[in-house]
RNA sequence: GACCUCUUCGUCCAGCGGUUAGGACACGGCACUUUCACUGCUGUAACACGGGUUCGAUUCCCGUAGAGGUCGCCA
């Protein structure tokens, strides 16, 4: 088909909404088979609703992109040799083709609106996913290319763009699939190679729903703020309809541009499954450099828990590196940060009736409570033994009284390694804070 | 309603005529951790249904059902 010339791809959104992750997938798999085939990735403004377009998500889609690390070698802001790359400001160039349909007979006017008529032959759409797949279009009504206000219609702007951008390949949602045949009736007419068209499913909900703005992870922006890492979002939309051949699902982003092309395409919609794309962020976490990772947190900290600036003394770089193993996403830091910072945060339910229920717990926990007090130096060794003298005064396993203690000093039912925090808190702290809870917990 | 696409564990993907139908997330168990988690091991769990073709169908063909998409002077 096109092999020869060089690959040209466009990402072409409306500046309607937000950014869906659909779309945002739809950019990406262009991205990444431009950059598989060292072509060049063009972006693509489609503003000829002018009533619907808004600055904020013009906005939205290039800080979207940006944030996934997705660029654009032509378009917006970086310019290029076939701009302008916003629709409403290519009219003289949609009105220049639409002359030439004129001239060549293709098109009628009805009352003031341009349409275009129809070959009604059928027409063959040769799609990399899909297959091939002929449509009559014999019954279709003429469409049409311009209103009579003299705006122009998404199908004509769309094929003259790929026209003048020489797009090779249209790498778009599968509710696109029907427009093809007619774009490819204009390409024809107006004797244009037709592009290579590779149309890739929609996402749907967990329960097989359309995903709409409401929906969880729905836009890309929601992943912003909810402090996943953008590497861990963009590897799990590689994953959502595209697999390796060899069933890897963590990789990097140069494994996945080495890896892709579309026999992997998957024919079905696939269903948005936001806790594993959690665990996927989670490993992303784990495995962050600390400096990189310490800087993420300690924003978030400041975000999540502002409470945090009130106390001095309080080993903030030494918390955050404690929690790190436990974050699924990074605002969690909050949380763990209520846990260790707040004396008087309420405990868990479910913790307290699991510890009255237990026999002897008051009892053991003023035994620990005495045992610490007692503890000489206030390091994690020396509180460990003192947790063992405990255990053996009260003829327990040393592991029974951890549940107990996590609940009266963090109010969690679980949370970061204990001995540590213990250490953070410090002595006096544990102690006031053991007490005041116990106190609560048996009065 | 018409047309198009799709249909493997709850979910995401492997599989492309002969497999004990594989992996991951989620869920359960065990181990490790004197706790929480991580990790490792392990368990439950799927070829939508009905006909063909074939020595043999999850895999090919035809129906049915279900899901999604499209039928604009929206994009």
């Amino acid at each position: 088909m096109t092999s020869d010339s060089p690959v040209r791809v466009r990402f072409a959104p409306s500046p309607t909404g937000y950014l869906h992750v659909g779309g945002a997938r739809t950019a990406l798999f262009n991205w990444l088979f431009a950059k598989r085939h060292g072509g060049t990735m063009v972006l693509r403004i489609e503003d000829t609703d002018a009533a619907r377009n808004t600055p904020a998500a013009l906005a939205a889609i290039f800080d979207g992109l940006r944030w996934l690390g997705i660029d654009w070698q032509e378009g917006p802001e970086v310019g290029g040799d076939y701009g302008p790359y916003f629709q409403s400001q290519r009219n003289a160039i949609y009105d220049r083709y639409l002359q030439r349909l004129i001239d060549s007979g293709h098109v009628y006017d009805d009352q003031g609106a341009m349409r275009f008529r129809s070959p009604r032959v059928p027409v063959t759409v040769d799609d990399q996913v899909c297959g091939s797949i002929t449509i009559d279009r014999s019954q279709e009504p003429d469409m049409t290319l311009r209103r009579p206000d003299g705006s122009y219609i998404f199908h004509f702007v769309n094929v003259v763009d790929d026209i003048e951008m020489r797009i090779t390949h249209v790498l778009r949602g599968e509710d696109h699939l029907m427009n093809t045949p007619k774009h490819i009736e204009l390409f024809q007419a107006l004797g244009a190679t037709v592009p290579v068209y590779a149309h890739i499913p929609l996402f749907l909900n967990q329960d097989g729903s359309k995903m709409s703005k409401r929906d969880q992870g729905a836009s890309v922006a929601s992943y912003q703020e909810n402090g996943f890492l953008p590497a861990a979002v963009v590897n799990y939309l590689c994953l959502l309809g595209w697999s390796p051949k060899d069933g890897r699902e963590k990789l990097s982003i140069n494994e996945v541009i080495a890896l892709f092309d579309w026999e992997h395409l998957n024919r079905s919609p696939s269903k948005f499954d936001y806790a594993k794309c959690l665990w996927l962020n989670s490993q992303y976490v784990a495995e962050l450099p600390e400096a990189e990772y310490l800087e993420m947190a300690q924003a978030w900290a400041r975000e999540k828990y502002p409470l945090l600036t009130d106390r001095a003394g309080f080993d903030l770089t030494a918390a955050l590196q404690l929690m790190k193993p436990k974050l699924k996403q990074l605002p969690e830091v909050g949380e763990h940060l209520a846990m260790l910072f707040d004396d008087d945060l309420p405990m868990e339910e479910a913790g307290q009736i699991k510890v009255q229920g237990q026999a002897e717990a008051a009892r053991n926990l003023r035994l620990l409570l005495a045992h610490l007090n007692e503890t000489p130096a206030w390091t994690g060794e020396a509180i460990q033994a003192s947790i063992n003298a405990t255990a053996t005064e009260a003829k327990v396993k040393p592991g029974a009284l951890m549940f107990p203690l996590r609940l009266l000093l963090t109010g969690a039912t679980h949370g970061v390694d204990l001995l540590p925090a213990l250490v953070l808190l410090g002595k006096s702290r544990v102690l006031a804070r053991l007490t005041h809870r116990l106190n609560q917990l048996f009065s």
